[in-house]
DNA sequence: ATGCATGAGCC
DNA sequence: GCTCATGCATA
């Protein structure tokens, strides 16, 4: 049984300290759209201050309805274009629905045909410059990319930037969080909040590159933080094959599968939980979605009857 | 770099 | 309980 839940922390320091040996980075996927709700990103035009999310509340209805030309411009896809910007300039750009990455098939082989998209009329209220505001996909790509070589030529490890900017503007960040900012495996409104934050690093960093940076030790919390479950691989693969099928499971549910897998439900539920944020980040690693698909959702109308939870 | 986990806010 | 932001611990 690896079930055998030990629950002693312990908080060590060991912090290490290479974090960077030789970072192999492995992207092979960039696909993602269907705008019906998986990734909501109406570029939020908030000041700077995100709050409360919008969520799945904006359901598009199956199928798109034209492009919108509205106000918001949904940039379905995140990083449409892979290794294809333009060395200068960057501003309100179109929105290249260009996902030519098969995984593996032809890895930086493919045509790039995209013209200047230019759509209609361009009315939106907050096309402005560029940074301020909204911020579009293929500029936070940029920004990261950028961001990732001066780190790198700074000297700074992942970590160190995120202590930095607890240091100098409060909030802390783990190397987990700056490590997924540079890999772009955050959510778009995530990716706009701390994009400023680490803006401003770098204007910093790349001022005082010579001062010793103050780096400042804090944040030590006792949490009894519960052992990491490792999963077998094949438990995985059956827990993949449920998701496959019903990726939102009741909670009886994945109580019969925690049970046939012999694993807590705690354990089944997050896992589902994780591997629903992992298909909605931007980095899908498969997407049977062609022109158009809606994710599942149930419209039962049944409510009221919650399942029978302890 | 990533898997499993915690916690806040929302239904 | 789900989503969402975030991180400890780990491969």
């Amino acid at each position: 049984m690896a079930t055998a839940a030990s629950n002693h922390y312990s908080i060590l320091s060991s912090s290490d300290s290479g974090s960077t040996l030789g970072h192999a980075h492995q992207w092979l996927t960039a696909a993602l759209s269907h705008g019906g709700e998986g990734s909501p990103w109406p570029a939020s035009p908030l000041g700077e201050q995100d709050i409360k999310p919008v969520e799945e509340l904006q359901h598009s209805p199956r199928q798109a309805h034209l492009v919108q030309q509205s106000q918001h411009h949904e940039a379905g896809a995140w990083r449409a274009t892979t290794t294809a910007h333009m060395p200068s300039m960057s501003t309100s750009n179109g929105q290249s629905l260009i996902y030519s990455q098969p995984g593996y098939g032809e890895p930086g082989m493919h045509h790039e045909d995209h013209h200047s998209p230019h759509l209609s009329e361009h009315g939106h209220p907050q096309s402005l410059h560029s940074d301020e505001d909204t911020p579009t996909s293929d500029d936070l790509e940029q920004f990261a990319k950028q961001f990732k070589q001066r780190r790198i030529k700074l000297g700074f490890t992942q970590a160190d930037v995120g202590l930095a900017l607890g240091t100098l503007y409060g909030n802390v960040f783990s190397q987990t969080t700056i490590c997924r900012f540079e890999a772009l495996q955050l959510s778009f409104k995530n990716m706009c909040k701390l994009k400023p934050l680490l803006n401003k690093w770098l204007e910093e960093a790349d001022s005082t590159s010579g001062s010793p940076t103050s780096l400042d030790k804090i944040a030590a919390q006792g949490r009894k933080r519960k052992k990491r479950t490792s999963i077998e691989v094949s438990v995985k693969g059956a827990l993949e094959s449920h998701f496959l099928k019903c990726p939102k499971p009741g909670a009886v549910e994945i109580t019969s599968l925690a049970d046939s897998l012999q694993l807590e439900k705690e354990v089944v539920r997050v896992w589902f939980c994780n591997r629903r944020q992992k298909e909605k980040r931007m980095t899908p690693q498969n997407g049977p979605m062609a022109g158009n698909e809606d994710v599942y959702e149930d419209a039962s109308p049944h409510h009221g009857a919650q399942t029978p939870v302890p």
